[in-house]
RNA sequence: GGCGCUUUCGUCUAGCGGCUAGGACACAUGCCUCUCACGCAUGGAACACGGGUUCGAUUCCCGUAGGCGCUACCA
């Protein structure tokens, strides 16, 4: 059958918004299977219905794959001998094989209005269009030749319908479930094609570009499985079983907490982005987040929703594209839904946020400095964010495994290290570990402290540690705690010799003094 | 309602007739320590239920229940 073509799939969004994580996965996916095959990945817009389209939309989808790291062989953007690739584009083709099937009698004109629908739905429990049926509707089967024609010459709309035959048992052969088995009874007679827009819908153009583009591997969404067998008819009534594409549905992506599937509200809600770039909607102007925007690293989303609803088996998680394309399984993926966990694509991006030198982060990180008002001159920002960056890779780097903070995304430093660069505004009584270290005698000892830092003229972190040391052994303080209180705010922050020494005397002493003042118990 | 798919720790999952049911995230505890974090160690935590088949079912089959999807001139 289709064991000695070229492995060829396809991905093909309707350019309707964003691009939802759900069809990320479906997409990487794709470009998982064609890769590991050696086969082609297809990119088409399928934009037939006319009432739906986005400006925008479709670029939006070309960038985020851009940023994903997921490219496409051919289609809409990359040329190829098999298009045009966007749907709307393809009328003639369409209407060549809807008239092929109306001709060979599997197919069949409706006259049928939405309202005269609508009002049969009402009326008539369970309605369906369907063999037992259509007899008693306004049709090319039901009309005579000549009424058909006078009423498409009076320029009356249309839909063309697939005839399906009934009690049939249509078999689907997919990769994920195995053998899926509908009788063909409960299938209606599909409209395959409108008068108004001269478009088709979704199942006739799907089947026909998918036979036309030559289409291994049809792997999709798991919405698409009770419409399979309907495509499987399909790809019979036109002769083309022998090239028909073999099916994987996947699992899909279901909220995190609650029931259903995953939607846009539960990113607002829960605060996570539910699309991969942010998304400015043209029509209400709303802004949706994107994973880009959050901070979130190409490598980590890719990693992390490769591995939902799919496993290798190994006890390794963290995988780079390479190796998820050698490892990539289609029969291995899970049959139900996954819940989408948020922390876990945290978890990922935390990964490899330290695989990345920190030097990387030095946009991110002037940004930050830029909206917390840290710059007063263009020298002392410069200067400042010199310094930052230093900590931060002293901070951050991945040292021997020493020094890795628990940070998810670049913008976490900030309340890491703020410190570094202004001083505490005030001291939260509420904070245990302030509690905790500022007692009724502190004031005093940090005073004597303060004193002994005075006398320092090498502000250095040997020359403190020369004299605190000492000091600390014969009076039996320990002064850490409290020190780190007036000078950080919270228990947060490196050795207290090196942030000493690093704020420098005058700093240090103000902070002191400030929090001496200030600080009641 | 009808049809289909599905069901292992809170979550993602490994398992493909015989295992103390494994890992990761999250959580808890301990160690380390001038704080946080890191690191290390430890811990709690699952085969939806009922029937079969079998010497033996988490694994195969059938029900039931739950979950998900589809049921448009949307994809």
């Amino acid at each position: 059958m289709t064991t000695d073509r070229k492995v060829r799939v396809r991905f093909a969004p309707s350019p309707t918004g964003p691009l939802h994580i759900g069809g990320v996965r479906t997409a990487l996916y794709n470009y998982l299977f064609a890769r590991q095959a050696g086969g082609e990945l297809i990119f088409r817009i399928e934009d037939t219905d006319s009432t739906r389209f986005v400006p925008g939309a479709e670029e939006y989808i070309i960038e985020s794959f851009r940023w994903l790291g997921i490219e496409f062989d051919e289609g809409v953007s990359f040329g190829g001998n098999h298009g045009p690739y966007r749907q709307s584009e393809r009328r003639d083709i369409y209407k060549t094989y809807v008239d092929q099937l109306l001709a060979a009698g599997k197919a069949y004109i409706a006259f049928d209005t939405p309202e005269e629908l609508d009002n049969k739905r009402k009326e008539v429990e369970n309605f369906q269009y369907d063999a037992s049926t259509r007899m008693q509707m306004r049709n090319s089967l039901t009309l005579p030749a000549s009424e058909v024609e006078r009423l498409i010459a009076e320029g009356n709309q249309y839909v063309v319908r697939f005839k399906i035959e009934p009690g049939r048992d249509v078999q689907v052969d997919d990769i994920i479930r195995g053998m899926v088995s509908i009788n063909s009874s409960v299938l209606d007679d599909k409209v395959l094609y409108k008068s108004a827009d001269q478009l088709p819908t979704y199942h006739l153009a799907n089947i026909v570009d998918d036979h036309l583009m030559e289409v291994t591997h049809v792997i999709r969404g798991e919405e698409w499985l009770p419409s399979a067998p309907l495509h499987v008819l399909l790809y019979e009534a036109f002769g083309w079983t022998d090239t028909m594409p073999r099916f994987a549905h996947l699992p899909l992506l279901l909220k995190p907490v609650g029931n259903g599937k995953l939607s846009k509200r539960d990113g607002d809600k829960l605060g996570f982005p539910v699309f991969p770039l942010e998304w400015h909607d043209p029509k209400t102007g709303e802004v949706s987040k994107g994973y880009r925007e959050q901070g979130y690293l190409p490598e980590a989303v890719v990693n992390f929703l490769a591995l939902l609803g799919w496993n290798p088996g190994g006890e390794k998680e963290v995988l780079t594209m390479q190796e998820l394309i050698q490892m990539f399984d289609l029969s291995k993926c899970s049959k139900a839904g996954a819940r989408f966990d948020y922390v876990k694509a945290m978890w990922f991006n935390h990964q490899y946020l330290l695989q990345h030198p920190a030097m990387e982060w030095t946009p991110q990180l002037d940004k930050i400095l830029r909206a917390e008002g840290i710059e007063s001159t263009p020298e002392r920002e410069a200067q400042v964010v010199e310094m930052m960056k230093q900590k931060v890779i002293e901070y951050t780097d991945n040292e021997g495994n020493k020094k890795k903070r628990n940070i998810s995304f670049v913008s976490d430093l900030w309340p890491l290290c703020r410190f570094f660069f202004t001083a505490p505004q005030s001291y939260d009584s509420a904070d245990k570990f302030v509690r905790k270290n500022w007692k009724a005698e502190t004031a005093g000892e940090m005073r004597q402290l303060a004193n002994l830092l005075s006398t320092i003229d090498n502000f250095s972190v040997e020359d403190i540690k020369a004299k605190v040391e000492p000091w600390a052994e014969q009076t039996g303080i320990r002064p850490w705690n409290a020190w780190r209180v007036a000078l950080v705010g919270t228990g947060q922050g490196p050795d207290m010799y090196e942030l000493s020494a690093f704020l420098g005397k005058e700093e240090t002493l103000k902070r002191m003094e400030h929090a001496i003042e200030s600080i009641d118990c």
